[in-house]
DNA sequence: AGGAGTTTGTGAACGGGAGAACAAAACGGG
DNA sequence: CCCGTTTTGTTCTCCCGTTCACAAACTCCT
């Protein structure tokens, strides 16, 4: 009874927030495709999921079907880019202007997701002059006016690894407080700021392990040395 | 029953898999910096962990460590890429030519972790002419023919969602096992065929999550400081 | 040579997530 | 109005991964 949880303040456990926008992907999929209702059973074949996990996940946000029928897709599509927070589009800076950041800067699904991009900053000035998805590649110089002024807190890092920490550290004291990190180094930010990293390499180098695995031990049996 | 589990076929955690790559930089960094020793204290701070776990995740590939010393960073580094295999190169073919297959193949941090593209591929006859990082791109009808010259067994897919499955399916039937997915939709392989996806909104959906609740949630927790 | 000081490797406790299974709720047909 | 069918929401159990804590093993200094 005293564990009357204000709405807004259920804690949604780490795994079920990483699998929300998957949900939210194969529900816009759903609807494009002229779903109006659909199982639970249906809606984890779409996301690639178990359907007992989606059920638990989704009964974290709330009751939001309707038993003996299943869930309204645009109904539950809403619900969720609301639980995630992207009902309105987020500010976003890309710092480091060069083969990724601009693949990045092209990227239209950014737009249609919940993001837009603000600002491409780079610290070469042979890039400033270049215009990228339509924006200017401006000075890195420019960073804390351009967090300030568009109320920015999310930021992409598409720099070097040397540079990646000095980038971090002054996107810190600019007001950013969620990083996207490409380079592959460890970032050490304060408490309250989160960082995730995309690392392909350790993708590809995972890939090769099982890879490895395959070739030595297929079936049968083995042999040390 | 079949319970017998020979010597080289210790099987690691995935957890542990996940992180060995990164060890395995932290230990480059370390090599290169003039390192020749170090304790797990240290290379756990390298590498942004905890140092038990560290120690736990060295204990899956054996006792290569000296008690009251630390750890030889070049015989372990050795160590950490023979278990993952990445001792020699693979050969890894790149489908889909656009922004973001540009950046891949451009990024010269395939070669120095043990990957070697051998082959760009796009169904785009207009791209064709083209020569990025040194290679042509090539014809997507060409697949099977490179896959089976080079003995590629790991495959990238940098197309639009739409064309995954249907790339994802033909390089399994010319005889790849492992595929990195860059491409924003749900691949459904046979057994025994090992899919990673690298999803950039995902990342930031995360991130807007956990940025939404820093604005709202406050209240109700110790706040102050 | 022996003891003090380090640092590894691992056993054990703990917490969180995955999946199976089921009771509660809604619908439809008679 | 009642009963069978469908599908959700939740409970329970098991497993994996994290972390603590400590004995074993090695070095170095006296
Ligand atoms: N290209 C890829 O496909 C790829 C894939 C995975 C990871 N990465 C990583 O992403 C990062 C970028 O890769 P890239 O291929 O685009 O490299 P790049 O060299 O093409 O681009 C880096 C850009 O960052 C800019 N820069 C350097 N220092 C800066 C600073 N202090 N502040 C602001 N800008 C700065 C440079 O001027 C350059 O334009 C690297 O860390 C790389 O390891 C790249
Ligand atoms: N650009 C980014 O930064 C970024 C970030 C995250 C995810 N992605 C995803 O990566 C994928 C590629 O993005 P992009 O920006 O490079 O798109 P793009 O449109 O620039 O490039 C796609 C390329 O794939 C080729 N292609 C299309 N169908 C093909 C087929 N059946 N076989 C072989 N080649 C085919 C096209 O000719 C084109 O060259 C998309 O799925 C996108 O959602 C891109």
């Amino acid at each position: 009874m005293t564990a009357r949880t204000p709405d807004s303040a259920r804690d949604i456990p780490e795994a079920t927030v990483a699998r929300l926008p998957v949900y939210l992907r194969a529900l816009t999929g759903l609807a494009e495709g002229g779903t109006t209702t659909c199982s639970s059973e249906e809606l984890a074949a779409s996301a690639g999921v178990n359907s007992a996990k989606l059920r638990k996940d989704l009964s974290y946000l709330g009751s939001y079907g309707t038993r003996g029928v299943g869930y309204d897709v645009e109904y539950l599509r809403y619900q969720i880019a609301r639980e995630i927070g992207v009902t309105h589009d987020w500010p976003v800076v890309i710092v480091g202007i060069g083969n990724l950041g601009h693949a990045l800067a092209n990227y239209s699904g950014f737009r249609s997701r919940g993001f837009r991009v603000v600002a491409l900053l780079d610290a070469d000035p042979s890039r400033h002059d270049e215009v990228v998805a339509g924006l200017d590649v401006r000075s890195f110089e420019d960073l804390e006016s351009i967090v300030a002024e568009n109320d920015v807190s999310i930021g992409v890092i598409a720099t070097p690894a040397v540079a990646a920490q000095a980038v971090a550290d002054r996107m810190v004291a600019a007001g950013i407080t969620s990083i996207l990190n490409f380079a592959p180094s460890v970032l050490s930010v304060p408490d309250g700021v989160d960082v995730r990293k995309v690392d392909l390499s350790i993708e590809l180098q995972i890939l090769a392990y099982h890879e490895q695995r395959k070739s030595v031990a297929p079936a049968g049996e083995v042999s040390a040395t």
